[in-house]
DNA sequence: AAGGCAAATGTTTTT
DNA sequence: CATTTGCCTT
C-alpha cells in the first residue's frame, strides 16, 4: 500500500518521473518561508514597491492560483492593474522557481497532475498499480488533489471518499466541500453511506456540537445521536484573563491526574498557536508534563534551516537557495552590495551564484576586501565537502555545524535563546544519528534531506512520556480525548476578527468550534477570559457567539471553587451568598480602581488574595477582578 | 559591512 | 510582546 498525504503521495511520484516533469533529480522543496523569501527577490528585481505589493499578499495570491490548477500562462491578463502585476511577479517567479530547480507545495500537487495528464502510459501503470484508493477527511481536498483522483481513478480504480462537510475547515487554502457533490457524479457507480451514529462523545457533547452547526446555511444535513448516554454537563469557565485560564486548566488538569487518568487522554485546543504560551507556563508550574503539536516546527526554525543549508551545499555547490541563505551566516564580510554584485553577475552569465563568485574572483570583479571573503566562504564550503562522501551522516550533520562556525554563532549569542538554538542544532545532529529510511543499508545525506523537506513533522523527543496534548483546533481533527479543553472562546478570536469580514469565513469558524466540541469523548470545558493581552495591550471580549448558541441545559458555569452558579445576574439573593470576611471589602463598598475609576461592589467569588470580586463602575460598566491584582483602593 | 539602538509592524488556521 | 526594519555610528 502506499499511504501518505496528498503532497508525500505527489513528492513520492515526482521522484519517480521527476525526468517526465521536467525537474533536475534532486529538485528542492520550497517550504512558505523560502517562497516569501524567493517572491520578495523576484518583486524586488521588478522593482515593485513593497509597501504598495506586500509580498505576503503576492505569495498568497501565486498558492491560491496553483491551488486552482492555474499556472500564469492560463491567466487571462484584464485591464486590471492588480491583476496585471500579481501576474507579472506570478511569472517570474515560475521561471525563478524553473531556474533554481525547485518547488513549492502548491507545486508538487500540480506537477503530480500534469504527470498524469500529459503521460498516459504513466497515468496507466499507476491505473493499473492501485485497484482501491481511500481518501479521508476528502472535504479538505482541493481542485487540483481531485482532478488528479479522478484521472487516478479512471473507470476502472475504485474510491471510497469519507468525508465531512461540517469538518470542512480548510477553504482557506483552496479545500473545495463541493468535491463531496461532485464524487457522486464524477465518480463510477458510486452510493452514499451516511454515518449520523457517533460512538464517540456523549449525549451532551453531541447535543452542544449539533447546536452549534445547526446555524450553518447550506448544509448537507446531518444530526449526529448517540445511545451511549447524557454524561457530564459541559463546563463553561468564566476566567478573568488569559493567565487565570490558564490556571484553571491546570487545576482541573491536576485533578483528572489525581482520580487516576492519563494525561495523554486529555487535550488542550486553541484556536491560534500564540494562545499555548500561558498555558504552557501554567502547565509548568504546575508540574504536569505537556507536549504541543505544531506552531513552529523543527525544520523551520531558523538555525536549522541554516544548518540545512550548509548541508545542502556540501552536496551541491550550485544550490542557490541554500547559497543565499547562508553566504553570509555567520557574518563574514559578505554584505548586501557583494550579493548583489553576485546575483548580478550569475544573471549576466546565466550562472549559479557559485559560478558567478568563481568568475567575480577570476575576473577581480570585487573589491579586494569583498572578494577575500567571498573566496574564504567557497573555500570553506569546498573543504567542508572534501572527503565528506566517506564520512557517516552524524559526522556530517557535525562538519556542518562545527566548521561553518554555526554552532559558535549561536553559543555566542546571549540568553535563553541562544541556548535553545544550540540544543536544537545538538538535536538535529542526534537527529541524523537516528536516522534510518525504510529499507537502506547505510543512511545517506540526500535521504536525510529529502525526508526533511516534506516530512517537516516535529516529534518530539519524550514520545512515549504520558503528557497532556495543546494543539491548535486545526491539528486536532481527526483525533480524539477523552477530557478537552476548548480555551479562549472568545470573539474577535474565536470566531477570529480576521474572518468575519469575508463572506463565508464565519462559517467556516463554527465549523471549527464543530469539530472542537466533537473531539472530546467525555467531558468537554469552554474556558474564555474577559480580560486578554494581544499585542502586549489588553483588549477585552465578550463571550463566543458559538458558546452562547450552546443550549442551557447541557451547559453549566463552574467557578473557582467549583460551586455552580447562574449565568451572572446581581440579585438580591447572590448578594448575601459571600462575605468579603478577609479581603478588606465589604459588599456594596464604593472603591476605585487606576483604570476604571469609581465603582461599587456587587459579589465576592472566593477567599483571600485570590478572591474575585465584581465591580461596577460609573464608566465602563461591571467588570469581575482578582483582588490582588486589581489594585483597588477604598474610596 | 557590522552591530547597536529606536521605531514600526504584525499574527489565524497548514501541506 | 517580540520580532523585524531602518537608521546611525564605528
Amino acid at each position: 500500500m502506499w499511504v501518505g498525504t496528498f503532497h508525500g503521495l505527489a513528492h513520492r511520484l515526482l521522484k519517480a518521473h521527476w525526468r517526465d516533469v521536467g525537474l533536475p533529480e534532486n529538485f528542492q522543496i520550497l517550504d512558505s518561508d523560502d517562497q516569501l523569501r524567493l517572491v520578495k527577490r523576484v518583486m524586488r528585481a521588478l522593482e515593485l514597491d513593497e509597501q504598495r505589493w506586500p509580498p505576503r499578499q503576492a505569495q498568497w495570491w501565486i498558492n491560491a492560483q496553483k491551488d486552482e490548477g492555474l499556472r500564469s500562462a492560463h491567466i487571462q491578463e484584464s485591464g486590471d492593474g492588480q491583476l496585471a502585476t500579481m501576474l507579472r511577479v506570478y511569472r517570474e517567479y515560475e521561471a525563478s522557481c524553473d531556474r533554481l530547480g525547485v518547488i513549492d507545495f502548491a507545486e508538487l500537487l500540480l506537477r503530480a497532475l500534469e504527470l498524469w495528464r500529459h503521460h498516459p502510459q504513466v497515468l496507466a501503470h499507476y491505473q493499473e498499480r492501485f485497484q482501491h484508493v481511500l481518501v479521508d477527511e476528502f472535504q479538505d481536498t482541493n481542485a487540483v488533489q481531485y482532478a488528479w483522483l479522478r484521472l487516478l481513478a479512471g473507470s476502472v480504480c475504485r474510491v471510497t471518499a469519507v468525508g465531512d462537510d461540517d469538518q470542512s475547515i480548510y477553504g482557506w487554502r483552496g479545500a473545495k466541500v463541493e468535491n463531496i457533490l461532485s464524487y457522486g457524479r464524477d465518480f463510477e457507480a458510486t452510493h452514499t453511506v451516511r454515518l449520523e451514529q457517533n460512538y464517540r462523545s456523549t449525549s451532551n457533547i453531541l447535543k452542544a456540537a449539533n447546536a452549534v452547526i445547526e446555524k450553518n446555511p447550506d448544509r448537507l444535513g446531518k444530526k449526529l445521536w448517540t445511545d451511549s448516554g447524557d454524561g457530564e454537563m459541559v463546563a463553561l469557565y468564566a476566567a478573568f484573563n488569559e493567565h487565570d485560564e490558564a490556571r484553571y486548566i491546570a487545576d482541573r488538569l491536576h485533578q483528572w491526574v489525581h482520580d487516576g487518568q492519563r494525561r495523554d487522554e486529555a487535550a488542550i485546543l486553541y484556536r491560534s498557536n500564540a494562545q499555548s504560551r500561558v498555558l504552557e507556563a501554567a502547565l509548568l508550574q504546575a508540574e504536569i508534563p505537556y507536549r504541543i503539536y505544531g506552531g513552529q516546527r523543527f525544520y523551520e526554525r531558523l538555525e536549522i534551516k541554516n544548518a540545512l543549508a550548509y548541508l545542502r551545499l556540501m552536496l551541491n555547490v550550485d544550490d542557490d537557495t541554500a547559497f543565499e541563505r547562508v553566504i553570509n551566516i555567520p557574518a563574514r564580510g559578505i554584505g548586501e552590495r557583494t550579493q548583489d554584485t553576485i546575483r548580478q553577475t550569475a544573471r549576466g552569465s546565466n550562472a549559479t551564484l557559485w559560478g558567478a563568485c568563481v568568475e567575480l574572483i577570476a575576473t577581480n570583479g570585487l573589491p579586494g576586501r569583498a572578494k577575500n571573503a567571498v573566496a574564504g566562504f567557497l573555500s570553506l564550503i569546498e573543504d567542508m565537502s572534501l572527503g565528506s562522501d566517506t564520512l557517516k551522516l552524524i559526522e556530517q550533520a557535525e562538519t556542518a555545524i562545527e566548521r561553518s562556525g554555526l554552532i559558535d554563532l549561536y553559543r555566542r549569542e546571549k540568553g535563553e535563546r541562544g541556548l535553545a538554538r544550540v540544543e536544537n542544532l545538538e538535536e538535529l545532529v542526534a537527529a541524523c544519528g537516528n536516522f534510518q529510511p525504510e529499507h537502506a543499508e547505510q543512511p545517506t545525506l540526500p535521504q536525510f534531506l529529502d525526508q526533511v523537506a516534506l516530512d517537516a513533522g516535529d516529534r518530539q523527543a519524550d514520545e512515549d512520556q504520558d503528557a497532556v496534548q495543546l494543539m491548535t483546533l486545526h491539528s486536532a481533527k481527526g483525533l480524539e480525548f477523552p477530557l478537552v479543553f476548548l480555551a479562549g472562546m472568545e470573539e474577535n478570536l474565536f470566531p477570529h476578527k480576521m474572518s468575519l469580514d469575508e463572506p463565508g469565513r464565519l462559517e467556516e469558524e463554527r465549523r471549527l468550534a464543530y469539530v472542537g466540541i466533537t473531539r472530546a469523548m467525555q467531558k468537554l470545558y469552554l474556558t474564555f477570559a474577559e480580560c486578554r493581552s494581544i499585542y502586549g495591550s489588553e483588549s477585552y471580549n465578550s463571550v463566543s457567539r458559538f458558546v452562547r448558541d450552546i443550549p442551557s441545559d447541557v451547559l453549566e458555569e463552574v467557578r473557582l471553587q467549583n460551586t455552580i452558579t447562574r449565568p451572572t445576574s446581581y440579585a438580591a439573593g447572590a448578594l448575601s451568598s459571600d462575605l468579603g470576611d478577609d479581603t478588606g471589602f465589604a459588599l456594596g463598598q464604593l472603591v476605585c480602581h487606576p483604570m476604571y475609576g469609581e465603582g461599587v461592589i456587587l459579589n465576592f467569588e472566593g477567599h483571600g488574595p485570590r478572591a474575585r470580586v465584581h465591580v461596577q463602575f460609573e464608566e465602563v460598566g461591571t467588570k469581575i477582578l482578582i483582588l490582588d491584582s486589581a489594585r483597588l483602593s477604598a474610596v
